[in-house]
Formats: C-alpha cells, structure tokens, sequence
DNA sequence: ATGGATGCAAAGCCTTTGCAAGCTT
DNA sequence: AAGCTTGCAAAGGCTTTGCATCCAT
C-alpha cells in the first residue's frame, strides 16, 4: 500500500495507515464520522480533517466510491472487484448489497451503444425490506411524515 | 393539479402554481438554484424557502425524485412513465438519460429474490461522453485534480 | 532540506426551520 | 374563522480550506 501511493505521488504517514486501515476494516458504506469515531478509539489526537481528506483520497486512488442515499451524509464504500449495487430500505434505513454483474454488463452496453465510455456504475435500489414490511405498514396516502 | 393537491390536504396557491409549472418546464435535473432563478425571472417576490418547500412537495407527492451527482447540488428530476437512467460525464459534468426498463425488469427481480420491495430505482453511470473523448484525453495518473 | 501531511479553527454552502403575516377554503 | 403558505432571516449540518507546524523522503 505504501508503495502503491508512493507510485501516485502520496506518502504514508501513521495515521494515514491508521485510517486506511480503519476504513478497510469497517468495510461497507462508511461515512466521515463513523470512520472518525472508530480512528479516535485507537488515537485520539488525529484530527477530523485528516480523516476527511484521507478518505477522498481514498476515493482519488480509485480503491473507494462515495454513495449517496440522499440523507445528507455522504458514504463511501470500498470499490471491489464485485460490482454491487444497493438496496436501502426507506422504514429502517438499512443497506444491503446485492450482486449487479449481469445488470452491469447490459449498462455497458447500453453505454457503449452511446458511445460513452462508463468508469463506475451506481446502482441503487429504494424500498421496503422483508423485516419492514412484516412489522410495519405503508400508509394511506404514502406521503411520509418524515 | 389543483384537484390532485386537495386530495392530498395541500392548498394552490399563485407562487405554488408557478414553481409547479417552471419546475416541468425546465424539466430534467432541476437544482434548487435553477428553479428559484426561473421563478424570479417571472415573480421576484417569490422566496427562496418557497421554492425549496414547493420542490420537496413535487417529491413528497411522488412527481420528482431526488437525483445526487455528488457534486454536493441536489437535483430533482421528475418521475415519468419511463424509467430512466444518468450518464454523467466526468469531464464536462453533462447528464444524459437513457433507457433502463429492461435494467429496472432485472433488478426488479433481483430485489424480489430477496424478498425487498422495490419502490423507485437510481442508475448512474459515470464515465466519459464521446464529445470529450474527441477533445480531451485523461491524465496518466487517472487522479482529477479537481 | 523539501514538499506533502496534519490539526485546529474558521469559513463555505446548501439545506432547514422559526415566526409573524397573508391567503385559500 | 382555521389552517396551510409564504418570506425573511437565522440556524443547522456536513463539507472544505487556510495556515503554521510537523514529518516522510
């Protein structure tokens, strides 16, 4: 890893290891303060910025995508060499990963049929999980209260 | 319109005509920004919480959806019949829509394999237009400067 | 030594909300 | 009259940046 920044002109410092590594290990849709808080329990003297800028470079070197569910906070998940998409439940706000290859092939397609040359593919499903849906139920109007 | 409102317990107003109206006019990927300078152009008294109220009551009723670039400006875009698609160019930041019924028909089934009720789908993809390829060519190191 | 990296604090920006006054029903 | 709407201004909340200092090379 150190080598591999050092190629981009990066250099490895502790607490970029830290938070790195942190990041890797949280794994899924991490956002800045969750990253931050779980950093802070190993070393509490790095600071919120330091978390912030590591982790867009994070995302400059390629090795993670930001996601957004539309909440407000800005999530990044490690890019992996299994194209995923995601399904947010909109009651409880859970994320789960599903598998796009075969979606992701027909987007590339679909692409090149547009002569658009495609980096990264967003995939995003918004709806009611199993769980939800057996406790809870959709209102009449469907607006929600928020 | 007025009718469709009253139903839901929401009253028309002069100002909430007007943005409703601008709002399709101007149609895809409509920022808070843009809608607000359209509405001034034609009622400068109109305020800018108004205008932001109004968009997410076009989105609460189920008319738009929220669209994230990632470039930190929520647009909307309004929900038709046809389900589509983004393609963002990275390089010069245009939006492109595209056909994705047979997409939305495969994830729609994916979803349902996991017993997920799907209620809207987002597709993005990023990449680079033909245009730009023509033009420009991307750095060696693949890192924007931003 | 050099130039990138860090920390703190402050600024930025877009998004939301509080309130009093004004309209639609 | 009653309640939703509007406008203005101010507050929020997350994201960025300025800068002096520190550290990896």
């Amino acid at each position: 890893m150190k080598e591999f920044l050092k190629t981009k002109g990066f250099k490895m410092t502790p607490q970029r290891e830290l938070i790195f590594r942190s990041f890797f290990e949280l794994g899924e849709h991490v956002s800045v303060d969750e990253l931050y808080d779980k950093v802070r329990q190993q070393d509490n003297t790095v600071g919120y910025s330091t978390v912030w800028r590591n982790l867009k470079l994070i995302c400059k070197v390629g090795l993670a995508q930001e996601v957004n569910i539309g909440d407000g906070i800005t999530r990044y998940d490690r890019v992996t060499s299994i194209p995923h998409g995601h399904l947010f439940c909109s009651v409880c706000k859970s994320v789960t990963e599903f598998n796009v290859e075969q979606v992701v092939g027909l987007l590339a397609e679909k692409a090149s049929d547009r002569d658009f040359v495609p980096e990264s593919f967003k995939i995003e499903i918004l709806g009611v999980c199993a769980a939800c849906r057996n406790g809870n139920k959709s209102t009449g109007s469907g607006i929600a209260e928020e």
